[in-house]
Formats: C-alpha cells, sequence, structure tokens
DNA sequence: AGCTTAGTGAAGATGACTTTCACTCTCACC
DNA sequence: GGTGAGAGTGAAAGTCATCTTCACTAAGCT
C-alpha cells in the first residue's frame, strides 16, 4: 500500500542497516526476526538483540517493511514493503514464499456489506508443498 | 452442516467434554485454548491443562475441530469443523468472527499452475473493525 | 557546558504452547 | 474374577518468540 516514498525521516544508523538488511534480503525472501539479528550482529557485532527489535518495530510503523504472519510458521517474517500478495508455506520444509496473488477489492467490498464489519484488508495464505518438496525430498 | 458423524471412534471421555463444549459454542464462537481449558475445569474440576492440550490435538486430528490461526490474534482458537470458510478479526476489540467466504479452487489451481506449488488449502483472514467497535465503541 | 530526548544493550518478564514423567485407568483376553 | 499392555492423566517443567524494564550513552539544542 504505502508507496517505498523515500522517507524523509532521518533513520538511526542502526534502524538503517535494518532496513537495509531487509530490503536487501529482497522480494521473495522472508526474514525473521533471528535471521535480521545474525545478519545485523555480523555487521556490526554488539548490536542488542532488542535494538533489532525496536527497529524492526519502528519500520513497520513508518511502512518501510511489512510483518509477514503465516499459520503454522514458528515466527514472524519480514520483507520490504511491497505491492499486496498473499504467501505460500511449504509443509515439508517449512519455507515461505510469494504468491502472487491478492483479494480482488470487490471481494473486500462484498465481505464488508454482508458483515457489516469495517474491512481494512485481508491476508492470504496457501500451503501445501514446494516444488522441492512435492518432488519427493522428504523432510524428517 | 456436516453431520457430526457419530464418529466410530471410541472417544475418552475427558476428549468426549472437550469436543462437547467446542460443539456446544457453536458455529461463530472461536475458544482458545485457555477457554476451553476453563469450561472443561468448570464441568470435571481437577482436569489437567495437558489433557485439554491433548484432548484438542486428537480432536483436531480426527478433522473433528479446527485450530484456527489468526494473524495478530494472541493464540489460536477452536472451533467445530465446518465448511471452509474466513475468518475475521476486529483490531479493535480483538474479535473473531466467521466471514462466509471460500477462496474458488479455480484461484487455488491458476495459483498452483503458475508458482509449480502444490498447493492443499488456502486460508484468508480479514481485519478491520467490527460493528460495535466502528460505531466508536473504543476498547483500551 | 548543561539540558532534554532518543537510542542502546543486557537482562529479565511474559505467556502460549509442548513435553516429560510417574501414576492410574480401561478393557480385551484369559 | 484376574491381569497385563497400552491408553489416558495431572503436575510440573521446558521451550521459545516476543516484549518490557532499567540504567546508561549519544545526539541535538540553547
Amino acid at each position: 500500500m504505502a508507496s517505498p516514498a523515500p522517507a524523509p525521516v532521518r533513520l538511526p544508523k542502526n534502524y538503517q542497516l535494518i532496513l537495509d538488511i531487509v530490503q536487501e534480503s529482497g522480494r521473495g525472501r522472508h526474514l525473521t526476526m533471528n535471521d535480521v539479528f545474525a545478519q545485523t550482529s555480523a555487521r556490526r557485532p554488539g548490536i542488542g538483540y532488542s535494538t533489532v527489535y525496536r527497529g524492526l518495530v519502528r519500520l513497520r510503523e513508518l511502512g518501510m517493511i511489512s510483518e509477514i504472519v503465516v499459520p503454522g510458521a514458528v515466527s514472524a517474517t519480514y520483507e520490504p514493503a511491497a505491492e499486496r500478495h498473499a504467501h505460500f508455506r511449504c509443509t515439508g520444509c517449512s519455507a515461505i514464499e510469494d504468491v502472487d496473488y491478492a483479494l480482488p477489492t470487490r471481494v473486500l467490498r462484498r465481505v464488508a456489506d454482508k458483515s457489516g464489519f469495517d474491512i481494512a484488508a485481508g491476508t492470504v495464505t496457501f500451503e501445501g508443498l514446494c516444488r522441492h518438496c512435492r518432488a519427493g525430498v522428504h523432510t524428517a
């Protein structure tokens, strides 16, 4: 939703680093907070977990990154802000992938009308087997 | 809807009680594990938390109840097995409600084709304000 | 320099979920 | 009516992501 509009916001350098890391991970990659912390630590040893945590919160508030919560996943993941899209979780290897699908606004509107709810957003998650796992790779 | 098909399975009485509680809660109600435990305790004081936990796991395995994980919700909720439908979470009061919507299988198929994933299911969650909260009821 | 606010790291708190362990109950089969 | 194997049980502790607290430091302003 938010156009990535190069914020006029001045970001503390730690937060900037976190943003860089999430953005460099690129579209389609999904980093958990632990992942982000690990990468951040590598580049700036000594940084605290709470700083990373707060950075992710802040960046999310600023609309620069998105927090993705996928049912069945152990933890939330973060990705650069992007067009609305769905996610897929592999029940074999737990990988999370982007899926190019978004609920038509027509559906949102219809559901809102029928239910009386004021619907702000809809999220879609698919699950199944990724290309690898369906090919027979058995995950213990 | 789904006739509760009086399972040929013999259910331990604690598990049966748990099933009763979830089913009595009825379509559209969503109980957390704590809720279920509370109600179970009321009817059979002394029952252990782990028994309720195991009961929910078992009943889910048997397909008699569904576990619903809604992004943003603090904990998972349970509901009687029913037709596929979506859920709505109120960002004001955190209530979870049923929504009569399911992704068309056509969508699942199309996404599967495009992505190469073997898609088993898709879940849809809406969020926004429920009738109460949109009416201005402020939830602390 | 002196003040104020934001940012920081370490550590601990919180709370849902899950597992372990030792004990008890059930029940098919004697 | 026994009885032994396996299922069920309750208490308690473990796991783990997430979030908060606290004492301190850095940065910006006057």
